[in-house]
DNA sequence: GCAAGGTC
């Protein structure tokens, strides 16, 4: 049996299906997929694997004495450092550890013990249990084994390991390489009939990238994480490619920070009198002197008249878009309001449910082996496209833009099925709908704009007046993103006088450099090697996670800013991209044979090591400084009781948020916050002056609330929303009351029975709350409004009602007919049957 | 309780 082994279950079965003969055999071994199939009367089987299946990780191991000196010593007695370096402080000594004499554990978080973490050995461990059973079983029965990973340095890594659990089962069975960059019979055939050999230079300087993000990674974490120790669960982490993305952010700031803002004065003017009235700026820009705008106000005091001097029409052509890649598709999706990394969630399930192609790829430009008509036809289907692909496929041959990368390895993203706003969730459909518009645009023409400029002379005091008007929309008419409104200006000729209705003069102030939003800091990370298309998004995340930035534009916390202040005084190599860009030449030498992985990860120790004894003298400056910061960014305002802090923190129990004294335990104020997150706003409720937060429920905007349940602008008059049905049922009335408790603030609905009789039913947190005098169909249960920002809801608020469950079936049923036929409808992408 | 990189 020949055994192939690729990177995902995807590539296992586009390689069987394209080698086969016969269509292949699913099957599974254990619980994992595998493709069955014969080549010339010999058994084949693929097996996809999940990405890496083992991850690098430090041996148990220990810091102790020896005679004369200090060791680091593992679980199974290897040693290290083997040479220890004299920087190295001297680790104390504690008793009675587990398997050695006295020392220091290296897998308890101890500041003593990072300097010998800097230098403890490292070993793979399983990461993918399941798949590791499933790959030995088949190996065990193998006469030969295939690596089709990806090509690529990981994609030679994740196979190197794959075959080192091969060869713990089964080291005798040839074994031999795959090379293909894209999913056609001929690229496929070729590569399995051309073999060569495992790189196996390559997939060590792919480890040691893993070797070396895992050392600086622990030892710089842990350092900040322990250096002010704020409870377990509240990791300050640090990495070769988040920290340099927090310096960033950080840097970005910093030049907002120290914008010393101008002021300057804008004239505009107005003319021409109704419908044809218009607004234009003086021909100055901006007014730097304000004298200078007083005298042109002056000179066109009491004008009633302006003449036309001259009129000048350039026509300028738009191309249309590149096929998006991930970068370019995160970048789009942001500027429509989709985070990168919900961009690559929603990505993958609409690519797992067959309405995308793959949606990670560098490639923008279309393979040949791509049939753009076809696809074309295929989205048809959706009304809002239909008029367009059907000029588009009139026109004949069709032509697709090229961007920039070419790579074969995948297409660029492209709609590989028709779907409609009935099909998908919205923010799905969204989506969905931004990349099937930008694969009709990239087969489009381009836009024309016709730019006019006319000069109006007012008392020799020259006005201009712009308009842009979109004369052939070409690839506009399917792709209206980021598309500026026209401006139409009423057709005027040169020497013509028009009214003039008298100008302003408005003082306004340069503005400092805009912030990062997060798709124009996923294009700044390509553009400096930070990160992959995969992993640049969860990056981003991770440092919201982490709490050093906030808010889309980005913003650093005071956190993020202290955190990158004291690496950038004390550990600078880790803040700057050129860690990665360095690196990235080391793992070239390693693959082309100049030098090796030990070579290269020892360096790198020594670098951490001397980063580090610069660190650790300065831990008292870094405590204080990042224990400011932490104050800074959970403060909300004063305390009404002793004046002290008012804090944001979180309940060691429940892990929720609450609003407490720092003066606790003297003072015991404390403040109810509702779920979602949080955060401080400067400015106090305008109602009654008490500090306000920002509250951001799941999946909500935003919304700002008053901290003090007693305000005005928290109480909730009760509201009767009916009667109580099981009150009723056991003859008797009673009414149903909706109400908030004042303590939690907490809303709910209850029956004014409710120790008897028990009713009671949850409501939305927020939102305005109406009764309808209406009672649900199903249930029984008093039907409510709820209007927020997104409009009014009405809801059945019986969290059990049957008719719950019946709506949801009619969608699926519905759109589960709509489905492309290959594909299993997956029930958990509908859309939630909940706005009437 | 650490990173970054694959993929789900």
């Amino acid at each position: 049996m020949k055994l192939v082994v690729t990177e995902k279950n995807d590539a296992a079965q586009k390689i069987a299906d394209l080698l086969g003969v016969k269509k292949p055999k699913a099957d599974k071994v254990y619980s994992t997929p595998v493709y069955r199939f014969d080549v010339d009367g010999e058994e084949w089987v693929t097996i996809g694997l999940r990405g890496h299946i083992l991850e690098p990780d430090f041996t148990p191991s220990m810091v102790y004495k020896k005679r004369g000196g200090w060791q680091g010593v593992t679980e199974e007695g290897e040693t290290f450092p083997a040479d220890l370096p004299a920087t190295l402080p001297k680790p104390p000594f504690k008793k009675k550890k587990p398997f050695t004499e006295d020392g220091v554990e290296l897998k308890t978080w101890k500041m003593d013990a990072l300097p010998y973490l800097v230098y403890a050995p490292i070993k793979k461990q399983p990461k993918e249990k399941e798949i590791i059973r499933s790959l030995k079983n088949l190996a065990k029965k193998a006469d030969s084994v295939i690596i089709a990973t990806d090509f690529d340095r990981e994609g030679e890594l994740i196979g190197s390991d794959a075959l080192s659990c091969i060869q713990e089962v089964n080291a005798s069975a040839p074994v031999s390489r795959a090379r293909y960059s894209a999913f056609t019979k001929e690229e496929i055939t070729h590569a399995f009939s051309n073999l060569v050999e495992l790189d196996v230079n390559l997939a060590s300087a792919g480890a040691s990238r893993q070797d070396i993000d895992l050392i600086w990674g622990a030892v710089l974490t842990r350092y900040l994480t322990l250096v002010k120790f704020a409870g377990y669960g509240n990791v300050r982490s640090s990495g070769r490619v988040q920290t340099p993305t927090l310096a960033l952010i950080v840097a970005k700031e910093r030049e907002r920070l120290a914008f010393v803002p101008e002021d300057y004065w804008v004239i505009r003017g107005a003319f021409g009198a109704e419908p044809d009235a218009f607004e234009a700026p003086h021909a100055t820009a901006r007014f730097k002197v304000e004298a200078e705008a007083q005298a042109v106000m002056a000179h066109v005091e009491g004008a009633t008249a302006a003449t036309v001097s001259s009129v000048e029409k350039k026509k300028r052509t738009v191309q249309p878009p590149a096929p998006f890649n991930t970068t370019s598709l995160m970048a789009a999706a942001s500027a429509e309001g989709i985070s990168p990394a919900r961009t690559m969630r929603i990505a993958e399930s609409l690519y797992m449910d067959g309405y995308i192609s793959y949606p990670r790829v560098d490639n923008t430009v279309y393979p040949s082996s791509l049939d753009l008509a076809e696809t074309v036809r295929a989205i048809s289907g959706n009304p809002a496209y239909a008029p367009y692909c059907k000029e588009l496929l009139a026109k004949g041959e069709l032509k697709a833009t090229r961007g920039k990368k070419e790579t074969t390895d995948h297409p660029p993203i492209y709609p590989t099925a028709k779907a409609t706003p009935d099909d998908l969730a919205p923010a799905d459909y969204k989506l969905y709908n931004l990349i099937a518009r930008r694969f009709l645009a990239t087969l489009s023409e381009a836009a024309v704009i016709e730019g006019t400029k006319v000069t109006l002379d007012v008392n020799a005091e020259p006005f201009v007046a712009k308009g842009d008007v979109l004369v052939k929309p070409g690839y506009r008419a399917i792709y209206p993103y980021g598309l500026k409104k026209d401006e139409q200006l009423p057709a005027l000729s040169e020497g013509e006088t028009i009214a003039f209705g008298g100008a302003t003069c408005t003082k306004k102030q340069t503005e400092p450099p805009a912030r990062y939003s997060q798709g124009k800091l996923i294009q700044e990370m390509e553009k400096l090697g930070l990160g992959t298309k995969s992993t640049r998004h969860s990056i981003i995340e991770r440092l919201y996670t982490v709490k050093y930035i906030q808010n889309d534009p980005i913003e650093p916390s005071q956190l993020g800013m202290a955190v990158c202040d004291a690496l950038d005084k004390f550990a600078p190599h880790i803040t700057h991209p050129e860690m990665t860009a360095e690196l990235e030449e080391e793992m070239d030498n390693i693959a082309e044979g100049r030098t090796t992985k030990a070579q290269v990860v020892d360096t790198s120790r020594n670098l951490l090591s001397e980063q580090l004894a610069s660190l650790l003298p300065h831990s008292e400056e870094v405590k204080d400084a990042l224990a400011d910061a932490v104050a800074a960014d959970a403060y909300v305002g004063p305390c009404p009781k002793c004046g002290k802090d008012l804090q944001l923190r979180a309940s060691q129990k429940t892990r929720g948020m609450f609003i407490g004294c720092a003066g606790w335990p003297d003072c015991d104020v404390t403040y109810p916050l509702p779920k979602g997150k949080v955060e401080a706003v400067p400015e106090p409720c305008p109602t009654c002056g008490m500090p306000q937060v920002k509250v951001t429920a799941f999946r909500s905007k935003p919304r700002t609330i008053c901290i003090d349940p007693n305000c005005s602008t928290n109480k909730e008059p009760d509201v009767e929303v009916g009667e109580c049905p099981a009150c009723k049922a056991n003859g008797k009335t009673a009414k149903l009351i909706a109400q908030k408790n004042p303590r939690t603030l907490k809303r709910f609905i209850r029956c004014e029975n409710y120790d008897e009789c028990g009713t009671g039913y949850p409501l939305p947190q927020y939102g305005a709350l109406a009764a309808t005098g209406e009672v649900c169909e199903h249930c029984g249960a008093p039907m409510v409004v709820v209007t927020t920002n997104r409009g009014p809801w009405r809801l059945c608020p019986n969290f059990d009602c049957p008719g719950k469950e019946q709506d949801e079936g009619k969608k699926d049923a519905k759109a589960g007919a709509k489905k492309p036929a290959a594909k299993k409808p997956a029930a958990k992408r509908k859309a939630p049957a909940k706005k009437a």
